[in-house]
DNA sequence: ACAAAAGTGTTGCTGTTACACCCATGG
DNA sequence: CCATGGGTGTAACAGCAACACTTTTGT
C-alpha cells in the first residue's frame, strides 16, 4: 500500500428466521437522530483488536442474548453517502436463527420482525443492504446447497410449514405432491413418528432434517 | 455508531483467466520489502472519495490496461496480523477476462499467470484469499449458474477446450459424450461453422455461448 | 501407417412436472 | 356435517451417468 488513507468500518448484521411461512429480518428502532425512530440493522464500528466476524457474533449476542447461530459474510457498501454523518465503510454479515426467537416474544417496542417483502421505513442505506442481502439469501436458499434450509428449520416442521416457507422464498406455489417427494423420497427428510395438534384440521406429521443426507445436496 | 474507530482498508483484487484447460488467476512481484520478491495479489488502499468497486476497476485498468470485464465482490479479511505493518481490512474483488490477456504476452518479469492449484510463495495472506476466494469460485463455476463461463469464454472455443477447464475446476474427469450433450442438447452453445486447425490431430468445432438460453441456467 | 485429438448413440436411473381426490381433526 | 388443512399415486419428460469405437488431421 503506496499511503494510508483511514476509513470507519461498520459491521451490519442482517438476523433471518423463517416464521409463519415467512422470511423475516429482526430490526431496531433508531433512538436517537439521525433517523431517530426510524428502524435499521444492528451495527457496530470496528475497532482495532476485533475481526469483522467477532464484531458480527458481538452484534448478534447484543440483539439476541443468544450465542449459537449459523453466520456467514455477504456484501460491503461502500457509497460515499450511505451515512449522512461521515463516510463509513459498511461490511454485511447474515445471521440465521430458527423461529424459537419469535415464539420466545423478544419483540419489543424497539426490536422487532418484519417480512423482508414489507419493510417499514429504514434509516440509512438498510434499505437497499436488505434487499440486496435478501435476494442473495433467497437464492442460496433455494437454488444452492444444504445449510440454509437446516439453520431456519434445526428442529422439527411439518412439510406444509416447510413449503409455505419455500414458496414465500420462491416466490411461486409448488405443487404439494411433488414438494412431499422432493424431501421424502429423497431421504432429506425424516418422520419423527410426532404429530402436530394445534388449530383446525388434519394434524401434520413433524419431520427433522437428515443432516448427513443434506450434506452438499442441491435442493 | 457509538465511537468512532479508523481503520486502514484496501481492496484486493483476484484476476482469474481461463488458460490451457487451467483456472489461473494473475499475480505481481512485489518489489520492495515487505515481503519483497514475493508474489501477491494487486491491491489499493481506499481513500474517501472513492467505492470498493471504483477502486477495484482501477485496480484491474492499472494491473491490465484493459478496462472491460466482469467483477464482482467477495469476502473481506480481517485478521489483525494478516499486514504486519498494521491493522488493515481487506475486501477481496474477483474480475473474470479471457484468456486474450495471456496470448497478448502480458506476462513479464514482474506479472504472471499462476494456476490456482500451483501458487508461487505468497506475500501477506494472500495464499489464504486465493485459496478462499477460489473455491468460491470454482463453486460458482460449476454448479450455480450462467454468467461466469460466460465470462472466461466470451467468444469461440472447442468443446474439449471448454471441458479441460471445467473438469480442472471440477476436480474430475467428465465423460466426453455427456459433457457434449449437456451443452449441444441443451442449445447452451452453438456452431460457428469454423474449425480449429492447430497441431496434430483432428480439428475441433469452434462453439459459442447462447447468451439467451444461459441466463439463469444451472449447469 | 501411426499418433493425436475430436466426434458420436444407447440405455437405465433419478428427479421434475402435471394433475385430483381422500383423510383427520375441531367446531 | 362441514370447514380446515394434511396426506397421497401415476405417468410423461428431462437431465445425468455409464459405456467404446470411428473420423479427421499432421507427421
Amino acid at each position: 500500500m503506496e499511503k494510508s488513507y483511514y476509513n470507519v468500518v461498520e459491521t451490519v448484521l442482517l438476523i433471518y428466521a423463517a416464521d409463519k411461512g415467512k422470511l423475516k429480518i429482526y430490526l431496531k428502532k433508531k433512538a436517537e437522530n439521525p433517523y431517530k425512530g426510524y428502524w435499521t440493522l444492528p451495527s457496530a464500528p470496528l475497532d482495532n483488536e476485533t475481526t469483522l466476524e467477532e464484531n458480527a457474533k458481538k452484534i448478534y449476542e447484543g440483539m439476541t442474548g443468544l450465542n449459537e447461530n449459523v453466520m456467514f459474510q455477504s456484501k460491503s457498501f461502500s457509497d460515499l453517502t450511505r451515512d449522512p454523518s461521515a463516510r463509513i465503510i459498511g461490511i454485511s454479515f447474515v445471521a440465521i436463527t430458527d423461529k424459537v426467537l419469535t415464539e420466545m416474544k423478544q419483540e419489543t417496542v424497539d426490536k422487532a420482525w418484519f417480512e423482508v417483502d414489507e419493510l417499514p421505513k429504514l434509516g440509512f442505506d438498510h434499505e437497499h443492504i436488505i434487499k440486496t442481502v435478501s435476494k442473495e439469501v433467497k437464492k442460496k436458499i433455494v437454488t444452492n446447497y444444504d445449510d440454509l434450509l437446516l439453520a431456519f428449520f434445526p428442529s422439527d416442521f411439518t412439510l406444509p410449514e416447510l413449503q409455505n416457507f419455500y414458496e414465500n422464498v420462491l416466490g411461486k406455489a409448488i405443487d404439494r405432491r411433488n414438494f412431499h417427494k422432493k424431501f421424502v423420497n429423497q431421504d432429506l427428510v425424516f418422520d419423527t413418528g410426532f404429530k402436530t395438534s394445534k388449530g383446525s384440521g388434519r394434524p401434520g406429521t413433524l419431520y427433522r432434517f437428515n443432516v448427513d443426507k443434506m450434506k452438499g445436496k442441491r435442493i
